[in-house]
Formats: structure tokens, sequence, C-alpha cells
DNA sequence: GACAAGTGCGTTATGAAATAACATAACGGC
DNA sequence: GCCGTTATGTTATTTCATAACGCACTTGTC
């Protein structure tokens, strides 16, 4: 994961710029039509995970909170991640204990990521649940939310 | 999960017996087979999955550990967890933190379960990743192993 | 049997990830 | 203005997981 892998990084590059302040202006529009604040502290946290060029650990967006270096606190992290997660501009990758924004144009729940072993790299995908969706309502289960985590080599990193 | 549920269990009850000892006996058999072993500490970490009534997080198998009470140390249940993953007799529930015995006949490196918000059942199911795994080929990744879990209300809980 | 290599275990200590609990501040409706 | 609700700041703690070391046991070779 990185450290070990002197491929190209396949990851998609972090935004910048324009784009960085177009993207979280999108979010700030999808906020305002859901009667939700897109506060300081959130707006900081999506800012940093547009800017990753991959998934975030928790304790990075700590370290990285502040402009002048000082680290944020773990529940200031931790809330608007939360947050972020509910109203779907990130992600939490649970076998990475990691974040990545949300990079689907469709709003909704679920969230299906491509996770290269080798760089790091986790591309979201559009899943199509329906096999597992048939499966859980022969179970008899009302599903919520369905994440999917395919490990494996990123087509740089295959060789 | 649990706690705040007054359900009936709907999870599949821990085994006990002779069932479990034929559990048991089978994980041996399949370990000799890999020309792996099924050490002290295996052994016990997989009878422990394999009586409870669900899902469970790794400090509680080290609380449980000793037969009369003293807990295990960390490495020892973690190790062991490594080890029945890796043969595939145990998953790992990364949404949980927790860790449950493998369900499933077939041999095979990829899970998927659904979990009651509720009562914090998780059922393991065949997975169908068809389309999963045609959307990764199209990405041209390489995928060794494939976690799902929906999240949601098992058939007791849902009312 | 002596030896070395590989594997697994016991132990101590530490690191990493996440949350509890409580006080304060800002917003929005009336 | 006042009040309920939502969000933040802060301290401390809990929960989850691994690093690093030395010893013991097995296995294969000579």
């Amino acid at each position: 994961m990185g450290a070990e892998c002197h491929h190209p990084e396949s990851a998609q590059p972090g935004l910048a710029g324009s784009e960085l302040a177009a993207a979280v202006s999108a979010a700030e529009v999808r906020c305002e039509q859901s009667r939700e604040r897109l506060t300081p502290p959130r707006r900081r946290v999506l800012q940093l995970l547009l800017e990753a060029d991959g998934p975030m650990k928790a304790y990075d967006l700590i370290a990285a909170y502040g402009q002048d270096g000082e680290p944020a606190k773990p529940p200031t992290v931790y809330r608007a991640l939360e947050f972020l997660e509910r109203l779907g501009f990130a992600h939490r990758i649970e076998s990475l204990n990691a974040y990545v924004p949300c990079r689907m144009e469709r709003e909704g729940h679920s969230a299906a990521f491509l996770i290269c072993d080798c760089c790091g790299a986790a591309q979201e995908f559009e899943p199509d649940f329906g096999p597992q969706m048939r499966a859980a309502e022969a179970a008899g289960y009302q599903v919520k939310t369905v994440t999917l985590e395919a490990r494996g080599l990123c087509p740089a990193c295959r060789g």
C-alpha cells in the first residue's frame, strides 16, 4: 500500500483549484437542498478528502486539519465524517479504516470499491447489487445499506 | 444490537455437544489436508466462535479464552483469528469489528453477510458476485477477495 | 544425535482508532 | 427576546490491534 509500491499511482489524483472549489460548491448546494449545513469543520474535512490522492485515515485528517499545522481534536473530525457519510459526500472503507470522498454522480446509500493491495488506490464503482438484494429478500431481510470491498491489484500494479 | 433489542434472536444459535465436536473435527481434517496445524490456541478460538450465538469481538474472545476465567493476551487471539481467516474457518465482519465462524460449505475466499442493526445477528449467505466481478474486470482490476456487508433488519426485528 | 530453518507461542509494551461525557455556542422559529 | 435544537470545543477514556523480543517445538539434513 503505497509504502511498498513504486508503480505509477493509478488512483484518482486529488482535486485542486477550481475543480476543488466546484466540488465544494456542489456539496454546499446539496446541503441547502437538504436543509443541512456545511459548517466550517465539515467543509474543511470534505476539502481534505477531495484534495487527497487516496483514502485518508481519520488521524491523517486530524493531523492535516489546521492550516497552521495545528491538529484537530478527534471528535471534530469524526463528527464531520459522520455528517459527510450521512449526506453521501464521503464513504468509509471498512477494510482500510479510511475515508474517501464519494465519486458517484447518483446519490444513494450503497458503496462499492476496488481496492489495490499494492498501491492503496480505492476506486469507487457503480454497484449492481441485484443478486445480493434478491438473496436478502429471500432471507426476509430488509436491507438499508450495502457496502462491498473488493481487494486485489489495480491495472498499474498487476504488471 | 442485542442490548437494545428484545426480539427473538434470529441468529444461528451457537453449537454445543456433538455438533460442536463435529465442527472442530472437520476443521482438523481440513487442516491436515492443507498441511496446517490446528494448535491449541487456534482450536480454542475456533471453538469459542462456534459456541457463540453471534459475532464475537476480539476482546470478547480474549476475555472468554481461559476455561478458568483467565483472559488470553491479545496477540494470542489475534494470531489465531488470522489463521482461522486464512484457512477460511472464520470471517471478520469489518463494520462490526467482530468475527464469526464460516457457515458455508464451499471453501472460498469471499464472504457476504446480512447484518441486523437491531439484534446484531449476522447471517452469512452464498454471494453471487457476477456483476461486481464483471465491473472489476472492466476496470482492469485483478480481484483476490470480495467482502459484502448488507445492513438492515432481520425478519424477527423488522416487525 | 547435532544442527539449522521454519513456524508458533508467551510476554511486555505500545500504537492506532473511536467514543463518552459535559460545557459552550450558534441557529431558527415563534 | 426566548427557547428548543443542532453543532462545536474540550478532556479523558475506551476499544481495537500490532511491534518486538526470546523461547519452544517441529522438520529435514547430514
